[in-house]
DNA sequence: ATGCCCGGAACGTCCGGA
């Protein structure tokens, strides 16, 4: 079972690139974020003629997640529990060929100090306490998506540049680590421990995608369960290089049957 | 010398992205 994710960064402006990597990498579930679109602008069609039932939660120009599957599936939940008061399309959470799947659109936090970084940080801890009861049933988990952090300076191309980015700074990285604690498994590191210049994310601007400058910010967690099955992890370069590309490029695991 | 983009909303630039 391939499980993907990508943050399309619009899903009308990506649309061919998006068909083009279904029909080429066929993952049996895709995990989106950034749609950029409320669900009535979402390509049902167009996407569903490949072969997949989609489930999508939508916002106005911002946000926005979906969850692609060849599998039927079935809705759990559209928002990230712990605050009535959060409007912004950032989790969906679906159950497909017996795994329980989130696509995640961790906000950026950007600029810090101040309130986008006090939202990142509450809305990791409501991914925490969420994360922490979804293990308590022993299920096959896969919290996948933009997490909007790097977990170590070796997932940056320039730590020290970086340093005092919300995607870097040291609250950021101790609340992605309560997750492994956990018991979560990071699929991509876990299988290339040593792996370099592994990045999934190069900036529009600078010519950092020609320059390979990147970083690592979408990521797999996988429950001890769906660790076990895990066979394979990688970053999916081809994706960036297309034309009118996404500044994200896909990542996927393959879970043993 | 020294890299200033892209999408959405909307139609003039500004916000958000990371």
């Amino acid at each position: 079972m391939k499980i993907a994710s990508w943050n399309v960064n619009s899903i009308k402006a990506r649309l061919p690139n998006v068909v083009a990597w279904l029909k080429e990498a066929a993952p049996d579930v895709a995990l989106l974020q950034e749609l950029k679109t409320v669900e009535d602008g979402f390509p049902f069609m167009e996407i569903e003629e490949l072969g997949y039932n989609c489930a999508v939660a939508g916002q106005k120009s911002y946000n926005g997640v979906a969850v692609l599957s060849k599998f039927p599936m079935e809705i759990e939940t559209k928002v990230l529990p712990g605050d009535d008061e959060d409007e912004q399309a950032r989790y969906l959470e679906a159950f497909t060929n017996g795994v329980r799947v989130a696509s995640i659109y961790l906000p950026n936090g950007n600029p810090t100090p101040g309130p986008k970084y006090d939202y990142k940080l509450a809305w990791m801890r409501r991914l925490v306490d969420h994360a922490r009861e979804l293990l308590e049933h022993d299920e096959v988990v896969v919290l996948g998506g933009d997490y909007n952090v790097c977990p170590t300076d070796a997932d940056v191309h320039d730590p020290i540049g970086w340093a005092d980015d919300a995607l870097c700074l040291p609250q950021s990285r101790a609340h992605f680590r309560e997750l492994l604690w956990l018991g979560y498994t990071e699929a991509f590191r876990t299988l290339h421990p040593h792996e370099q210049r592994a990045w999934s994310f190069w900036d529009y601007q600078g010519g950092a995608w020609q320059r390979d400058l990147g970083v690592r910010i979408d990521h797999l967690l996988l429950s001890p369960l769906a660790a076990d099955r895990l066979t394979a992890c990688e970053i999916d370069r081809g994706p960036r290089a297309q034309e009118k590309a996404s500044d994200h490029t896909p990542i996927w695991c393959e879970l043993e049957d």
